[in-house]
DNA sequence: GACCTGCTGCGGGATG
């Protein structure tokens, strides 16, 4: 073994041997003199099952044997985004320690309350912990912080990208800064990822005070051959002998998945459903045993936690029928092929879905890209022409190919989650001053971005006694308000994410899962739901109940769901791939012709030379060629000069009534900064869990730092007028 | 035009 090897403690040695392992993995050996050489802050960056958790653990719990910390408390701290995810490191961590002697200890809503008393009594060893569990250990035991934590040597932050620009990423990043306030020393961090697009700045994320000493342990090539199909299907041509595009899609899926363990992504609960439906009957159809299982977050965990174990069971061929459940987190082996049905949202999404699939020594990765478009007619609308659906597709197979993906927003002021941490602070001292809690959050924690007079205001707003969060003693330390009391004592406090209300669905005593409270139900209706098909008998408003027995036939149901948020660079990408001449050879022809069309009606509408094209008096649509932001920004604008605005991705569809002025002419006006307020009519700008406490003004302030890009609509007007 | 993530302390009753 390597001199890496040597450097690490006995029993980690001893565990490695009785792995029969003959040596480490280069990142391993990388990390384990990185971490013994130098003090620096780590991500390491490889594939799943890359073996990343063991070269942040080797070193680190070697020296925690050879070279322990002064002090009390844990040794080591892990962070996880989910629950099972803490449960699965548990079990990993638990072979290597139990030979060291070190308690591992995992610490979730789920785990049991002797297992946290006891480490709570004697904290040591390593603490997995999610940062909402974390949160409420600063709320409930404040004062105990500096004791449970003056020992920690490191903190290892799992699945790093999901930390970055979410709320919850800014949570985590307040927590650590307030941990490490409270020890009164930095705590070596080291994040780890499969799916960092640009590493400077998830550097900048793991330590914005020192970006650029952030060490990058980054495994080498090593990526599976990538084989790839994009496939075409007409929809709106069903009759008796041709089947409808879901129909055909279904068909493919059965023929080319059945045997293999698979994952397919259908993009929304309710498709997730219906394909889940068809695959189920065409496996009773021909009566073969069922292998297709539907995953989402509204199914119970008791079926999804069956779905999971027939994965990871080698001997049942199993395909998922999944949203972005089953993207990230616990290990469910190898799949053969990753199917996509309809445009992913993001790079970075599509990334870490084909991740799943060719992770063995010389299988090749597979996607299966599924593109529904419908048959053009003489009605048919600008997006059907030119098929967005299936460019948006092209556009980000191509970016996944050439390595990029979406980078964080650096920018965004989190307000929502600002208001949560500073009832956090607030009741993690039992009261502090207003520049204690300033100094905490904004000058050393994460909301760099929050001047002293946005600070001020957001204090005025939450201490308003109409909102009654905070007041302030005539000391002039800021205490917990009696509505801020309730809410912090209240579990639902911990989690910084809004969640909407739902009923539980349930047959024969069991729960098949939830449903959100705007699905219109009634008994004697039929259902499909968690694969299965179903009639309502019951419905209790109260109890948010809905009870259901299996019935024969049955209807998707409705979930929802926010906009997608497209980046500049997909829609630049879509708009070179509509004016391109060329067609990648991963397309099938049904595709080819589809993207044929596309481009000749692209042609035809003048986009080529021209950013709008006007039919008749009152419609136009205006090619934006910019992401969402950009394109929701202008959106807002001349909505707010009268129009009537319909969004598509790098396009607008805007309609006028008789009295609205000339298109081009408010384009001029708007260019020359001479635009009505765009948030006058205020569409809905409460969108984030806290966002309810704050006026107006810090909504739109906060809006504009991540949502709405005021600063590009000069620019962004002069070009589409002329 | 979508998806996902998380949760304490206490009281009451059963069990050894």
């Amino acid at each position: 073994m390597s001199s890496a090897f040597d450097k690490l403690a006995r029993p980690v040695q001893k565990w490695i041997r009785q792995q029969g392992w003959r040596e480490l993995r280069d990142i391993q050996a990388r990390s384990i003199r990185t971490i013994y050489e130098t003090n620096a802050d780590l991500i390491v960056a490889a594939s799943t099952a890359g073996g990343k958790t063991e070269a942040a653990f080797f070193p680190l719990i070697s020296q925690v044997l050879d070279e322990p910390f002064d002090g009390t408390g844990f040794d080591l701290l892990y962070i996880g985004p989910l629950k099972a995810l803490i449960t699965d490191q548990a079990m990993r961590l638990e072979g290597i320690c139990q030979e060291a002697e070190l308690p591992v200890v995992p610490w979730h809503g789920d785990v049991s309350q002797s297992i946290k008393t006891r480490a709570l009594k004697s904290p040591k060893g390593i603490l997995l912990i999610t940062p909402e569990s974390l949160e409420a250990l600063f709320i409930r035991r404040g004062l105990k912080i500096a004791r449970l934590f003056g020992a920690t040597r490191a903190v290892v932050i799992d699945e790093l990208h999901t930390f970055l620009d979410s709320e919850r990423g800014v949570q985590l990043r307040s927590l650590l800064t307030r941990l490490e306030l409270a020890i009164k020393r930095p705590i070596r961090r080291i994040g780890l990822s499969a799916t960092l697009g640009d590493m400077d700045l998830a550097k900048a994320y793991l330590r914005p005070d020192a970006a650029s000493s952030v060490q990058l342990i980054e495994a080498d090539g090593g990526e599976a051959e990538l084989r790839l199909q994009l496939r075409g299907y007409f929809s709106g041509d069903e009759d008796e002998t041709c089947p409808s595009a879901t129909d055909a899609i279904a068909a493919h899926l059965f023929k080319h998945l059945r045997g293999s363990d698979n994952l397919v992504f259908a993009g929304a609960r309710q498709r997730v459903e219906i394909y889940a439906d068809r695959l189920r009957e065409l496996c009773a159809r021909e009566q073969l045993p069922q292998e297709f299982y539907p995953h989402h977050a509204s199914l119970s965990r008791e079926h999804r936690d069956f779905v999971e174990r027939r994965l990871k069971d080698a001997a049942k061929p199993t395909t998922a029928v999944c949203t972005s459940t089953l993207e990230l987190g616990i290990d469910i082996g190898d799949v053969t092929c990753v199917a996509q049905i309809g445009a992913p949202f993001s790079v970075a999404a599509l990334r870490q879905r084909l991740g799943r699939s060719g992770r063995r020594e010389g299988q090749p990765a597979i996607l299966r890209q599924y593109a529904v478009e419908t048959k053009l007619m003489a009605e048919s609308s600008f997006v059907d022409r030119l098929r967005l659906g299936l460019i948006r597709s092209i556009a980000m197979i191509d970016l996944l190919l050439e390595g990029w993906c979406e980078p964080p927003k650096p920018q965004a002021l989190h307000l929502s989650t600002l208001v949560h941490q500073i009832l956090s602070v607030i009741a993690q001292r039992g009261g502090a001053s207003a520049s204690a809690v300033y100094n905490v959050l904004c000058r050393e924690g994460p909301f760099r971005r929050v001047t002293t007079e946005v600070f001020a205001d957001v204090l005025r707003a939450i201490g308003h006694p109409e909102t009654g969060l905070i007041e302030q003693a005539d000391s002039g330390l800021l205490l917990l308000g009696p509505t801020g009391e309730k809410l912090v004592d209240h579990y639902s406090f911990y989690a910084v994410f809004k969640t909407p209300e739902e009923f539980r669905l349930v047959a024969e005593g069991r729960d098949l899962g939830t449903l959100p409270i705007d699905n219109v139900l009634a008994p004697g209706m039929l259902l499909i739901f968690s694969g299965r098909r179903w009639i309502v008998q019951e419905i209790h408003d109260r109890e948010k109940v809905i009870v259901v027995k299996p019935a024969k036939a049955g209807v998707p149901p409705v979930f929802g769901g926010d906009a997608g948020e497209i980046h500049d660079k997909v829609i630049d990408r879509m708009f070179a791939v509509l004016e391109g001449g060329t067609s990648p050879a991963y397309m099938d022809s049904v595709s080819l012709t589809m993207l044929e069309e596309a481009r000749a009606q692209y042609q035809l509408l003048g986009f080529r030379n021209e950013n709008i094209h006007s039919f008749g008096e009152h419609r136009s649509i205006i090619a934006t060629r910019v992401g969402t932001v950009k394109t929701s920004t202008l959106a807002l604008a001349l909505r707010s000069e009268g129009f009537s605005v319909e969004q598509h991705d790098g396009f607008l569809q805007v309609e006028n009534g008789d009295e609205t002025p000339d298109l081009r002419a408010v384009l001029g006006r708007i260019s020359a900064g001479d635009a009505r307020d765009i948030f006058g009519g205020a569409g809905n700008l409460v969108s984030e869990k806290f966002h309810p406490y704050l006026h107006h003004e810090l909504l739109v302030l906060d809006a504009c730092s991540s949502k709405v890009d005021t600063s590009c609509l000069g620019t962004l007007s002069e070009r589409l007028r002329s």
